[in-house]
DNA sequence: ACCTGAACACCGTTCAAGT
DNA sequence: ACCTGAACACCGTTCAAGT
């Protein structure tokens, strides 16, 4: 019963099911304690979430660049950022949930500035770029719902697409977005598209 | 005490404290009449707020178009979809937490898929092209932290970029990221770098 | 120092009983 | 048809009492 071992336990939890699905006494009865005495070694469920996220954002693999150019640096440390969302979403549901964003994304924040400045851009315009990169990483966990683990039968956009009937829509572009989406590929699309705007 | 009264009257404990802050006994209470009787005019809680969804989706002003050329028109959607965000946090909310985020994203896809495709755009290409704009604008969404009421004390990325002293960024980057951003400049820089890139 | 047990103030939900 | 009251199975948390 130390500390650690209440936060790990406790971590293995909420990567099964949810911050949610956390409770102090289901905890203390997988730790085989009366709920109680969890509060002795960390003060309450709040900073036990805390105390979890702070394994997390320790353990969370290091962000290095790959590639020659520019381009392809900054690109590969914005797909490193995006592997690390699918690979750890507790990480991002636990930082919203506490109001802690900043301390899961600053690592990237750091990384894509290196490629940035290494790029030779300066100043504002830099900032621009860095935080433009981030906003489109951030807006595909957020729009693929990556931060949280989709249930079975949640209701997709494609769906409703295949019910639209728009003289002013394309028919082409109906039955394209009808489809899943590679989002992968389009990843790379809308990240190239953007940094060849970006970048000198 | 309708179907329609309850879900008003919840629908305000929501926007004034969040999901988390209702429940069926202050909600109840708030009605003057027993917790049990929501349960004969709405079926429990997941419901209720379903059917607060319903409403706030209902409610949602219509995105429409303005300018002349195919990227004002684009980006003035994707700016009203922005200010829809901001005036109306807890319809994203509550779409993320009943997972019925296509719900609520689906009328701006259609009206991106609209401009678009008065752009000239087809098929696939087209169909990147609205998942990009998309992606751009929730990722706004995301990284500001604009569906949930930022509290008081959160730290924010600013600060620890205060802190930072590496020779492998920028001295001038360093502080532009220091310094809080201007999102609707920045979002407008970022889109027009995307849609430069994207339009024909 | 570390843990338990009782207790308090909350939850969502069901269901029989009332009018 | 509509509402209440009692009850059940959960919560997080405090605090005195034990070892």
């Amino acid at each position: 019963m130390s500390p650690e071992r209440i936060v790990e336990v406790a971590r293995r939890l909420v990567e099964a099911g949810g911050i949610e699905s956390l409770s102090m006494r289901k905890l203390a009865a997988e730790l085989g304690v009366a709920p109680t005495a969890i509060y002795w070694h960390i003060g309450g469920r709040d900073q036990l979430l805390h105390a979890i996220l702070d394994q997390l954002v320790t353990d969370a693999s290091a962000l290095r660049a790959r590639g020659d150019s520019p381009t392809q640096r900054v690109a590969s440390i914005a797909r490193a950022i995006r592997r690390q969302i699918r690979n750890t979403p507790v990480m991002f549901e636990l930082a919203q949930h506490l109001d802690r964003y900043p301390d899961v994304s600053f690592p990237g924040q750091l990384a894509v500035a290196r490629e940035i400045s290494a790029a030779g851009l300066r100043g504002v315009e830099a900032a621009e770029a860095v935080r433009s990169v981030l906003f489109l990483v951030g807006g595909f966990q957020m729009v693929e719902g990556n931060f949280r683990s989709r249930p079975a039968g949640a209701r997709t956009t494609q769906e409703l697409w295949r019910k639209v009937d728009d003289p002013s829509i394309d028919p082409q572009l109906r039955d394209s977005l009808s489809e899943p989406a590679d989002t992968d590929a389009l990843f790379d699309y809308a990240l190239e598209a953007l940094l060849g705007s970006i970048l000198p």
